[in-house]
Order: structure tokens, then C-alpha cells, then sequence
DNA sequence: AATATATGGTAAAACGTTTCGCTTTTATAA
DNA sequence: TTATAAAAGCGAAACGTTTTACCATATATT
């Protein structure tokens, strides 16, 4: 019922291989270029991708592979590299990937075995990385997309994790805060390493000492960031500020902050890894490190396209994206 | 370089046409199925997909379209309904839909060209409906997934959003409530609209009166929350319960009432419509309605195969699956 | 004027399956 | 046995593209 290529051959009168070479944006001459347009306007003419697939060996499809142990975060990620996919006509299909696969040869092959141009994982446990090491070795162009994987030389694009954290530690050590909590996830992910690296780094150039840096590590999700927050506004010397490495760990802290009759900034300043809509709303507003997911989303997209176009010039590349620091109100100057 | 049917044929010493039934299921004899699936090991042979598309018509591919107003919630959905799509060897392209479209008739054919077998949508947007209506004009399968659109009928997949607000509204009516508040979103949602429906019905059976039904709406989002719960709580007659529609409302009404000062539930009882993990891990933990959404998922996925295999017996089918209360501590009961 | 070089065009052969119409084999009944 | 039905197998023709190898015409180079 649809029509195809030959119907417009027939239609123009010309030969598939013209069609054909249209549709690919070859040479042809402006003559046959409007016949062949109003053609297919007039019969509604659409490709035939399962065809295209089969003959070009190009699905023009991308996998992104991410955790099942969700996150808002993806989604987010997902929707824009769609998004910028859409300039290349490229299509996005989404798998998951388990924790804890229950049989490792089954999930591989039919994540090998789909046929996508290229792979963008977003890793997240290290129980997976015999997973991404298959698909190293299967020559399918891919690349990380927020961490790296130590072991794993590959493209990745991600945010200037460490700059950032370096920055904004830098920024409550300026305000004068000499001893400073940092509450923070698994350590297995690149990304929070880097950021504990910015934090260290920046209490190093100020003589921090060890001791006066508080850092708590546990799982990356709301309730922990409640609890270990509680834990440190117990300790019997408690820090005057606290740095989350992540968006969920501040909003649970948030939250205990004020089950805790702690006022901010006044009784703990508090910034935040990620930003959050609501971060502005907040009294007094959350300053914050935000992550330009967008901009991530385009550079991944264009990074594999490069691959996957077959330029591997500069491989492996890392494309860090400047987060931007967002200065409101949660911190109190203590000098003044 | 990857072997194929061909191969495995030659090998075998068997006509591709064998291979083929085999690989579909159809009868074959026992010693011939013995000798190919060896074969097929040996070789290594995986089915090109693309060739299977071309020459069967079916993609084994279903589009989830979304709006790109991300949120939390269809992350989640979507890694389910993947997950359920494997057992019938299915993949999942996701396609965000824009809430106001730069070019309708391009958007709308991206989405219909890319020859999906099937595709699950979730509404968001009264703007998004000429989208699906041509959706249905396709003759496409297709499934709403948690909103049903008010104009087109159709399957639907959605929590039993009206007898879940019922419940907890009489809930709130045992425990001696008699002026009530209720945060709402827009109201094109018909999820929404069911909620609000629920929570009348039983302020109906209880004799409430208009008045004391406080129903203010606005965006669906964290922010409209905050606000909305601060203006509410600064009635000179404000409720002495309050009833969120929404996960992200309730959030940010949660935080406006540390602000405010105000105790739950000693001050003020809430119960909130979705669930969240750190709902339970509050001071004291919020009583809510939690939404089962891989069952949302699994139902979704088994209607739609349904659809794709042809079976239209009970079109269109409405199915409702259970979202359940978790009676928490956050609401007070004002008649002890 | 003769030769080389683009340029736009063509017919036909892939690509790897499924499916169609037939033939052969095997099992069942007479 | 023979006749008949059912089961299993076969070759070849699709499916709708892209690609290959070649041909014609027009343009540029000696």
C-alpha cells in the first residue's frame, strides 16, 4: 500500500538508482531533482527504513544504555539527546541494564545483538563493567556518558566535576568556613570521586587539615543524604558547612535540617552538587552547582555521530562541560 | 561476516525455508531441530533484524511517546515496560513530543514514519492532541498509559485514581476532618480531574459543604507546591487537612511547612497522591497513596501486544490497576 | 579535431529474511 | 499391501532499498 522507490521511478520515468541517489543527497540534476520532489510529494513517499537498514547495514539508530536503578537525572539526559538526534535522523531505543544480571551471556548478546550504530552508556555500578567491556570488544562505536570507567579507555563526555567542586569548596572557604562536611555516594562512580578530588584540592591550597574535613559516604539517594546529615549535626564538633555531592543528598538533608531546627544559613550553610527547580524557592534559596544537561546531551550526540561516521582522530576523547555555580543564599559569610 | 541464514543452511544441508520455520516456531521434526539449533550455535548466527522487518513487516519495535516536560515518574515507567517487552523479544524507542510543536506535520510524520509496531502514550498536554489524534488516524496500535484523552477513544492504562482519592479523602473524614484542602494541577489531566472527583464524592457522602472543600490549582510541579500550600495555610479559615494530587506538590508543600513552622500533623495533617522513598523516612513519615507502576507497566505492555497481534475483542479497554494507601503518621486524628 | 574528464544516468545485483506453492516423505487407515 | 491424509521439506520469489559497474553525454584539455 505505501508507496516506494519504484513508484516514483515509474511515476518519473527515471531509474531507481536516481531516486535512490536523491534520497542520499547525491549529484543529480536540478531537473530531475523538482521532478523527482513533486513525485514524491504527490504520492506520499516515504523510505522504507527496514529496507535502507538491510541494504546500507546502518539501523540510524542509537541504544542509550542506562541502570534500571533509575534516576530523574536520565530521563532528563534522554529526552534531550533525542532530541539533537533528530538533526542526524537518528532514533533512540532505551535499555536497561541490571545491577545484578541474572544471566550475563543472555543480556549481552541481546544488547549486542539489536543492531545499533552506536552505544551511549551511562554507567553506574561496577557490577556492570564486564558488560561494557563486551561491548568494547565488539567494535560497536560508544561512549560514556557522565562517568568514566576506570579500566575502560573510551570517549566520555561529562561535567567539569572536579573545577566545579573545587570552585564551590573555594567559595565557602573564602565566606571563612575552616571546617567543612562533605556527604557523598558510592564511591565507585567517577563523577563523586572527582568531586571529593575538587573538594581536597581546594582545602589543600588553604591548609585544611585533615581532621576538619568531614566526609560521609552511602548511598546516593534522599534518605541517605537525611541521615548522614543528621549524624553530622550530631557530632560533637560539628562543621559550619556542609557540601552535597548530589541533588537527592541535599534535598534529603534539607528536610533534616529543618526537623532539626537548624536554621540556613545561620546555623549550617549548605550547598549543593546539582541543582534543583525548587532550590530557588527555598528560604532562604540553595546555592548550587548546576550541570548543564543539555550541553551534555548535545556533545554526546555529536561525539558519537563522529564515531560512528567513522572519525576516530582524536580517540579517546573527554569532553568536559563547565557546570555552572549558582551563588543564592544558603552559605553565611563568617568573617563579617 | 556475521553468518546467516544461508550458512546455517548450507552447513545443515537443510533449505533456508527449514531454517526460517524453525527460527519462527513452525513444525519441524525433531532431528532436524537438533541439527540446526547445534549449527546455529556453532556458528553463531543471530537474525538479521533488519531483513526480518523488511520481509515481515513487523519491526519487533514499540515507541513510547512522552512529553519532553520530563519528570521523574516516566523514567521509571519506562524501564519497566521495557523490561516486560523482552519476554516477547520486543525493543522500546523513546520519542519526546513537544508540548508546542515548531512544525506539526513534520513532527507528526517523524513519529509516524518510523514504522513502529505498536506505540504507548502518555498524555500530558492538551496541545498534543492533534498528535494523537493523527496517531489514530494511522491505524497504528496505540495505548494511553496513565491519562486517558477526553476526544479520542481508546486503551488505557492508569492507577484507580478516583476510588484511591476516595479512600484517602474518607480517611481523612474518619479522622474528624470537616474543612479540607486539596493541591491540584492542571486540570486537562483527566488523572487529575478523577482524583478531584474522588475526593468530592466523598466529601458527598459526608455532607461537606463547598465551602469547606479548598481546592487550588496550578502547575504540576514542586514550586506550585510550595506556593500554593503557603497561601492555603494563610486562609483566615484554613483547612486542618490538606490533600496533595501530586508527589512534587507535596514536596514542596512539605518544605513550606518547616518554614511555616507548622507540625505535622500536629498543625496541619497532609496525605499526598504518589508515593516517594523519603516519604517514609520523614518526621514523621507522610501518609500517601502509592501508585503501582510496574504493574502500570506490565498491563501497559500486555495490552498493547495484544493490539499488535491483532486482537481487538475488547476495544477499547480501560484497565485500572490499584494504587495502594500506606497509612503513615501525618495525619491527626481530631476526634480522640 | 582528438582525447581525457566530469557529470548524470541506467540496469541489475545484492542485502538476509519470510512466504508461497509444490513435492516428497512419513504416518494412518482401509 | 494400497490408498489417503498429514507433516516436513524444498526452490524460488518476494520485501524495498543501496550499490556496483557501466554507459552516454557534455565539458575541458591537448
Amino acid at each position: 500500500m505505501p508507496s516506494t522507490i519504484k513508484d516514483i521511478a515509474k511515476d518519473t520515468g527515471l531509474s531507481l538508482a536516481t531516486i535512490s541517489k536523491f534520497l542520499n543527497g547525491k549529484p543529480i540534476s536540478k531537473e530531475n531533482k523538482i521532478i523527482i520532489e513533486k513525485s514524491i510529494e504527490k504520492l506520499g513517499y516515504v523510505p522504507n527504513k527496514a529496507a535502507q537498514a538491510l541494504r546500507s547495514k546502518k539501523t540510524k539508530t542509537i541504544c542509550i544504555l542506562l541502570p534500571k536503578a533509575g534516576d530523574y537525572f536520565w530521563g532528563q539526559v534522554c529526552t534531550y539527546i533525542e532530541e539533537y538526534l533528530q538533526d542526524y535522523h537518528y532514533s533512540v531505543m532505551v535499555r536497561a541494564y541490571s545491577d545484578q544480571p541474572v544471566d550475563f551471556v543472555k543480556e549481552r548478546d541481546s544488547i549486542l545483538n539489536t543492531s545499533m550504530d552506536g552505544i551511549i552508556i551511562i554507567p553506574y555500578s561496577a557490577k556492570a563493567i564486564p558488560l561494557f567491556n563486551a561491548i568494547e570488544e565488539s567494535n560497536i562505536p560508544f561512549v560514556f556518558l557522565d562517568q568514566e570507567v576506570y579500566g575502560i579507555e573510551a570517549d566520555v563526555v561529562t561535567s567539569n566535576n572536579c573545577e566545579a567542586a573545587y570552585r564551590a569548596t573555594k567559595y565557602l572557604l573564602e565566606k571563612g568556613h575552616r571546617r567543612i562536611g562533605v556527604i557523598v555516594g558510592e564511591l565507585f562512580l567517577s563523577t563523586l570521586q572527582k568531586r571529593v578530588d575538587g573538594f581536597n584540592k581546594a582545602c589543600d591550597e588553604y591548609g585544611i587539615s585533615e581532621a576538619d574535613r568531614i566526609v560521609m559516604g552511602g548511598e546516593f539517594k534522599m534518605e541517605m543524604g537525611l541521615k548522614l546529615f543528621g549524624k553530622m549535626m550530631r557530632l560533637r564538633e560539628r562543621p559550619t558547612a556542609v557540601f552535597f555531592l548530589g541533588h537527592d543528598l541535599t534535598l534529603g538533608a534539607i528536610m533534616e535540617a529543618s526537623e532539626l531546627r537548624l536554621k540556613i544559613p545561620e546555623d549550617i550553610s549548605v550547598i549543593s552538587f546539582d541543582d534543583d527547580e525548587i532550590f530557588h524557592a527555598f528560604f532562604p534559596p540553595i546555592t548550587a552547582i548546576a550541570q548543564n544537561y543539555r550541553r551534555i546531551g548535545r556533545e554526546t550526540v555529536e561525539l558519537i555521530m563522529k564515531r560512528i561516521g567513522g572519525d576516530r582522530e582524536t580517540y579517546p576523547e573527554r569532553k568536559e562541560i563547565d557546570a555552572v555555580f549558582l551563588e543564592r543564599e544558603s552559605v553565611k559569610n563568617l568573617d563579617t
